[in-house]
This record gives structure tokens, sequence and C-alpha cells, in this order.
DNA sequence: GGAATATATTTGCATATACAAATAAAATGA
DNA sequence: TCATTTTATTTGTATATGCAAATATATTCC
């Protein structure tokens, strides 16, 4: 259904919302050709560019909760695409050599993602929205 | 943090997602008011407005799938807000007395959302905003 | 009229995410 | 030095949401 019908259309609740999982959707099917959630794959690819990168900083990067970050490095250690190491208090997650074969895959498809929606959208459409919205998250508090 | 410093900042995923928790954020803090959620807010307040409706009408207003509009309903029955009959293949949804004296103070949770974001934002530019979201959001394929 | 199909809703299950508390290590400062 | 506070991470628990299958009713078409 078009947004543009619903009672409360002119919501940025809902606006958001629906941008935020049709994005999301759009982005699961990119990923799935490597069997990854959009979350796992970002996750991972900072790892590869960052190796013995911590989770605080991928939460940063993610824009994810702490916990959230444990729960996706769990799933993707299941999956021996990366190891821990505990040092004190920090940990230093670093890529298998499973992941690093898997990293030209893994820009592919970020390239995919990027093209496909800047293909419905209009490249230069796409990167000012996206600048308005960033600029919008940015006012907003955490 | 600011959205800006991440890796991935540019990207539409992380933007649009980063935008739709903060957005929750603060829909969840001003409908805590009534002890509700904003989706379950937002449900009721089309109750309110069109008593009998039916669930596929809300999944579709709401941006929701209808299973995530059962379970919605579900808690608000639990908690004496609406009422549902049974009537063939469909159903309706009723507001209870109870909801019908909340409405009031729904709306004002309402007004009061929009006048917080409009007031970080700019009337103007929030729903120039709001437009270009509502805009790619219909562009992109359910 | 009855079989096949379409529609509306619910149920079972899975996932992503967050919050709050727990843990554990590091830094600070008296 | 050692008690307090701060920082980094994990764990327990809860929520929202979705998909796919189940259910149940309505519609269509032979």
């Amino acid at each position: 259904m078009k947004t543009s019908e619903s009672r409360y259309n002119q919501c940025i609740y809902f606006v958001s919302n629906a941008l935020a999982r049709k994005v999301e959707k759009l982005a699961i099917d990119v990923w799935k050709q490597v069997d990854l959630s959009p979350s796992h794959a970002y996750l991972l690819m900072i790892t590869l560019q960052e190796p013995g990168v911590q989770p605080g900083t991928l939460s940063d990067e993610l824009n994810l909760k702490p916990s959230t970050v444990t729960r996706l490095i769990e799933k993707l250690e299941e999956k021996k695409l990366v190891v821990r190491t505990n040092e004190g208090k920090t940990t230093n997650v670093y890529p298998t050599p499973k992941a690093k074969s898997l990293f030209p895959q893994l820009q592919q498809c970020s390239q995919a993602f990027c093209m496909e929606y800047e293909a419905v959208l209009g490249k230069e459409e796409s990167k000012r929205l996206v600048n308005g919205m960033k600029h919008i998250a940015d006012k907003l508090a955490d």
C-alpha cells in the first residue's frame, strides 16, 4: 500500500518506521546471497576492515546498543566468521580466514544495495534525502 | 553519538534505521503518559475514530503486518481498551468506554509528539523531510 | 450445488533490538 | 594502597515485528 493512504501518513513516526522497514527488506534481500542479515554483514565488514575492533566501537559505528552488538558477534562466532579474544576488560573481534575469503562478495552486496536504491530514487535525490535524514537523526538526542 | 561519525554514515540503511529508532524513542516517552506504546496508541486512536474497524484496515493504515495488528489488539483487549467481535471471516474492533474517556489524553499526546519534533527540526524543514521520506517509502516496493 | 480459489484473521515460531542488572577490569584520588 | 568510581562487556529478560502455516469464511465458476 501507499504510505500516503494512511490516516497518519503525515506523521514522522509512521513515515520513518515505514521507510526503515522497506529499506531493511531491500537490504535483507541483497545480503541473503551471503546468508547474512544486514547488521551481521555490516558488522563483519567493519571487522574485516579493522581486525581487532572492539564491541564498543562497533556499537558506535553501527548505531546499535552494546548488548545488541554482543548478540551479533555471538552469531557470527557460531558461523565461524569471527573470533573474540579477551584481554582485561576489553574484547577484540577478529575475522577468520573464512570471513576474509567472503570479503569480495560482501563488498559486492554492499555496492549492489546502494545501486538498487539509487536506481529507485535517483542518485541525486537519494543523496539529498539521506543527508536530510542524517541531519534530523543527529539533532534528535540519543 | 553523531550518525555522521559512522563508517557507513552515508548508507540509507543505517540512516533510516537510526532515524526511526530515535523517533521511536521520542514517541515512547510521549505515550508513556498514557502507559501505551506508540503503535498501541495509534491503533487505539484509529479505533476510536472508526469504531468497528477491521484488522486488515488497521494493518494498512499503520503499515504493519496483520499478525502484528492481531498482537496489538490482544494487548489492548487485556487492558480493557478494545473489544473484538467476530462475524464470519471478518473481525470488528470497538473501543470500550474506558478507551473513550482516554481519547482527549491520546490526542494531547499525539499533538505533543508532533510539537516536540517540530521544535527540534523546525516546522518547515520537518514537513519537507517527512514528505521526502514518504516519497521514497512509496517508491520502494512493499 | 459443490469444488476450487480468494480473503481475513490468527497462531507458532523466529529475529532484532533494547533496558537493566551483573560482571569484571581499569582509573582515580584520598 | 586501597576504596570509589568509571568503563567495557555480557547476561537475563522483555518487546515489537515479521514470515509461514493454519484456520475459517466468502466468492467464483463449472
